[in-house]
DNA sequence: AAGAAAAAATTTGTATACAAGTATACATAA
DNA sequence: TTATGTATACTTGTATACAAATTTTTTCTT
């Protein structure tokens, strides 16, 4: 009765590779080998091969034809879109959301908000971004557009790695108010503060840029050569 | 110095398959061995497994294991969620592109409009089409968000298969008129207007998918049994 | 004739082999 | 020392072989 299914190797390779490479648990430019990566995770090239060509078509991975494959750098251009994508499409679902009632989904938000709070307390950065995402996407279900979170998320994956990088500078207890805000806000049905509040939240992310890309400068691609350049 | 690339054979397939896909040269649920695919296009399984591998991940192609590969079926899901996704982007790319000035941009839609034209008078409709696209991509570049576009194309894949299907019903000259009028609201930097013109057009697209998801109905997903399915 | 069981044929998932291009180390020459 | 050419070792791209699961066909029984 109870279905056991098998994990394929291919998809075990894919989750495990985008988990180490959103983690920064595989540097931005790394290297990394396909037999290693096959004689690490114990399974053949072919099945890490899936896995990577899945990750280069979602930008994550870079191959470079027979002279090796890196795991891709942070693109200030991806991460700026990705930035774009999410406020558009998020302010459009907040203000729904704020003219939706859903007692299950409210029900939903506060216990994610419960868990980041004591996420803070605990230390648990990590945990305390996985609710996050959980809240941000129960807004998405809320007014019935759960594949919409999924495109954001995809196009958040560039943004993540940098917000893993200013992990420690983060005023977390700050991002907990903006939530708990945001919820009143929702809650009241005060669409236009609702929408206010999600803005500034979602711009709080986007703070330390500058600043993070000229320490871990080694992480990042460097941008296009323009014509300009040389011009100054 | 004329660099001249061999396309790798994994790239050619996926290409190739794509166009097959959203052309509907191939259709929705229709099975393909990947042997045979390997041998229509003179390679080894391993770049069509590679090729199959990125559609998958992109939704155009569904794999059950070691029982046969489909071309996904059209899943109004997925174009519901496409539509949203183009609405919200499309509309803010429009309303930055009527504050903005540039003459060269202005100068490429103008084109792509004119081309519009011919392929009408030509009665070819694929040519319209491609056209129309470029017109679009030429908003996202005019703000400086290309790479907006490149997701949205991404989305809306999903609907151009629907488009296909009801190419014969399209009034192409009423789109034509939309897009001069666009043009001309941009051009005159009236944003409300461009705005209003662009959601009225967008929305067009979405006028007959009852129809034909009757009219065709081998080509959809079955919607989900939702639990109120009975109740009615 | 109908249904069930068994066998055969397909089909994908994975492993391995080989080919071809790329980077690196090293020797050589200026 | 520095630049250059060459040989060597790597790394990926593709082809092929094999295994495991599913589907289809066939056979047998009632």
């Amino acid at each position: 009765m109870t279905d056991v299914v098998e994990i394929p190797a291919g998809e075990r390779a894919y989750r495990e590779l985008r988990r180490r490479i959103v983690s920064l648990d595989l540097k931005p430019n790394q290297a990394i080998g396909e037999v290693f990566l096959a004689d690490d995770l114990s399974m053949s090239r072919t099945p890490i091969r899936e896995a990577l060509t899945r990750l280069s078509g979602e930008g994550l991975v870079d191959f470079r034809a027979r002279a090796g494959t890196i795991v891709a750098p942070i693109r200030l251009e991806a991460v700026r879109t990705a930035q774009y994508v999410r406020e558009k499409l998020e302010l459009a679902i907040i203000e729904e959301a704020a003219q939706t009632s859903s007692n299950r989904a409210i029900f939903n938000i506060r216990q994610a908000i419960e868990e980041q709070r004591f996420s803070i307390q605990e230390g648990d950065a990590a945990l305390f971004f996985s609710a996050d995402e959980r809240m941000h996407r129960c807004f998405s279900e809320m007014v019935g557009r759960s594949a919409v979170w999924t495109i954001i998320s995809e196009a958040k994956r560039h943004m993540d790695r940098l917000r893993r990088l200013s992990l420690q500078d983060t005023d977390l207890n700050q991002l907990l108010g903006d939530h708990e805000n945001i919820l009143a806000a929702v809650e009241g049905g005060n669409v236009s503060e609702a929408r206010d509040i999600m803005k500034l939240h979602l711009g709080r992310v986007m703070e330390d840029i500058d600043r993070l890309s000229t320490q871990h400068s080694d992480y990042f691609s460097q941008p296009e050569n323009s014509d300009t350049a040389i011009a100054q």
